[in-house]
DNA sequence: CGTATTTGACCTGCGC
DNA sequence: GCGCAGGTCAAATACG
């Protein structure tokens, strides 16, 4: 299998609760923190870095045969500049306040396994827990991606585990579930195929790595340059 | 033999 | 409370 055998004729980036819905429109996170999610790999150039002050998409990468990048945001046409970044064009998305994620509560009181909970931390009292279930609904960063591939899971610099496949209801190719294998790193990623259109496949990054993508020094350092630029 | 993947069981949240 | 569906765990298995 060769992962550079995938093409890449149309991507998107949307917020992963919008799949299938129609892009074009979902609540954009102010405190969107990557570049974990960054897919800094040729054949991903476009999502060179997501800053928490704005979005950044190649408009054209002459690497690829990429063709055409979408993105949705509330936002409005006037709020969004355009920058010139080492020969490539970046849109840069001003953001408004409006964020659905809490980041960084959950992941404090829940980044340990579900164990966790119980025997030493039976201390925790009641309304705590109460407040607990109440923040869990809110979520660590998650963004997706749509990729048209004939490979499912994408060279995004990082190293992933698989942990888990599993059949989704009313879908006929399964979702795997993969994990950084970076200690002390919890990002996850879900792949699954869109049930719609086979060829698409859905990538879902959920959370922020620690470190460095642990492959490709070219591209990370092409990365980090861009996270200063972003950041 | 060490590491990664597979896969059935289990857990959790949510809707009814 | 119950059932369903999604997400995770972990033992078994495969692979290099």
């Amino acid at each position: 299998m060769s992962t550079t055998s995938h093409s890449i004729v149309h991507h998107s980036l949307f917020e992963e609760d919008q799949i299938p819905l129609q892009m074009g429109f979902f609540p954009f996170p102010t405190n969107l923190t990557f570049p974990p999610l960054g897919c800094h790999q040729s054949s991903l150039k476009a999502f060179s870095s997501i800053a928490p002050s704005s979005l950044a998409i190649s408009q054209e990468d002459s690497t690829s045969n990429l063709t055409e990048t979408l993105f949705s945001t509330t936002a409005s046409r006037e709020d969004l500049t355009s920058t010139t970044f080492g020969g490539a064009q970046f849109l840069s998305l001003n953001r408004s306040s409006a964020n659905p994620w809490a980041l960084g509560e959950v992941t404090d009181c829940f980044s340990t396994k579900r164990g966790g909970f119980d025997g030493h931390h039976l201390g925790i009292s009641a309304i705590k827990m109460k407040k607990m279930k109440a923040r869990r609904k809110v979520r660590e960063p998650r963004f997706c991606f749509k990729t048209m591939s004939d490979v499912d899971v994408l060279d995004d610099g990082y190293k992933w585990r698989k942990y888990g496949q599993k059949v989704v209801k009313n879908t006929q190719h399964p979702r795997s579930y993969y994990r950084c294998t970076q200690d002390n790193c919890r990002v996850k990623k879900r792949v699954e195929r869109l049930a719609e259109d086979p060829r698409m496949v859905i990538t879902t990054y959920e959370g922020r790595h620690v470190h460095s993508p642990s492959s490709d020094l070219e591209d990370s350092q092409t990365l980090s340059q861009l996270g200063n630029f972003l950041w």
